[in-house]
DNA sequence: CGTTTCATTGAGTCCTTTCAATAGTTGTGG
DNA sequence: CCACAACTATTGAAAGGACTCAATGAAACG
């Protein structure tokens, strides 16, 4: 496994965490992830852990964006999550990772140690809490991707880019750091699928493609609307 | 709310849990959703709770099975998973239940008060980490649900029934309890569509039909192969 | 035993994929 | 800085798959 640059002196993010905030005694979640996790630098495309992996460490994403996925037995690949800035990612229950993690872009990854947060949470319930409510989150982010998948192709375009705007910074402009491979295989429709649904919104009216990389969202209820 | 024939004395179930097994101090989850569980029967249609009621209680399954599901805005109704005997569903982290629940046949299930299970999680850390761990297996369940569905409809019967059968107590044959329409809703598919690849599966000698709601699987090979 | 619901089957349509070609972008080395 | 190579994205045409609409058959219910 390439860490890409390590750097083990957690500089510059002591002043942001909540763990001096005169809450020593009692950290929450948060604070312990900044005060105890250790930014690493990962390059573009570069593995963060990989599938059945010990699960020693879990992260969150400090700038850029990963990818969880999975390669199915036919050599589908199979994109669990988008995670973005903010976004924790890596957190099992068991001791192995179930799914992959790549840097989609270079990125900047809080890593924190597993048993640091496990043993935390032994001692302080309202700490377990908040650990558990992390899996809950993931469980409804997931829940939607299910939802994603029962609709047709321009539907999973729509609320695919409906959701990659509620996740970014600009409300009614967003910047897609994946390729339209990683779009695909997260929608489960081909390249090609993807490519022409988002020149139909595009030809409505309800999105502009400045470049490929960039959408612009002209028509919120257009796409909610499931892009028709 | 109907709850069916309410039954608050939890005949008959005392002697099956762990509560009574000398682990009176650390009791178990399993423990404590025996011997703190009221069984209640739901008539066959019946709802156990609906979809943003608060979340006062979840459940476990004893006999039959259960639905859980969402209406769409469009009307459409994506069931998010079938629950059978042992199953536990209905366990939120918020206070508001996400999916509505159905009984899909006269069912019986237990039914433990969240607040039980929540003050015993408070001061116990292992209970607390099993509270955590049905959360997990929830979570691996709709990732497979996810993988499901990004495959076509040949692939998703073959895979709904190996999933069915291998929850199911016979090793290769599989009685469900669910109707055409419950499949097509799980599966994102329409009931022709189910009804044909079933028809398709047993005409390859993958299956065998001798009734609609009975499925004999004669080739699991075949059926792990996507049905084809 | 009739009525109602559920499941199957058929034919045609629409949507998505596949295969193929073109266009655009990025990065590299001359 | 340009030219070329490699990759990424778009677009077109044809084939395949799933859906819709419609009719028939089977099972469950009163």
């Amino acid at each position: 496994m390439y860490l890409g640059s390590v750097r083990s002196v957690a500089s510059g993010w002591h002043s942001h965490g909540e763990a001096l905030e005169g809450r020593s005694f009692k950290p929450s979640l948060a604070g312990v992830i900044q005060s105890a996790g250790v930014p690493v630098n990962y390059p573009r495309d570069v593995e963060v852990f990989g599938e059945s992996e010990p699960s020693k460490c879990f992260y969150k994403v400090i700038s850029g964006a990963v990818r969880t996925y999975r390669i199915l037995v036919d050599g589908r690949r199979q994109i669990g999550a988008f995670n973005l800035p903010g976004d924790v990612f890596g957190l099992e229950i068991g001791d192995a990772h179930t799914f992959s993690a790549e840097a989609i872009v270079d990125s900047r990854i809080l890593v924190i140690r597993r048993s640091t947060v496990m043993a935390q949470a032994e001692s302080n319930i309202d700490f377990a809490r908040q650990v558990w409510a992390l899996t809950g989150d993931e469980l409804k982010q997931v829940q939607a991707h299910v939802l994603l998948l029962i609709k047709t192709a321009k539907e999973r375009v729509a609320a695919f880019l409906l959701e990659m705007a509620a996740r970014a910074p600009g409300d009614h402009e967003v910047e897609l750091p994946m390729s339209r491979r990683d779009i695909a295989d997260y929608l489960g429709l081909t390249i090609e699928t993807v490519s022409r649904m988002l020149a139909d919104l595009e030809r409505k009216g309800a999105i502009g493609l400045p470049n490929s990389r960039r959408v612009i969202l002209r028509n919120r209820e257009a796409l909610a609307a499931q892009g028709g």
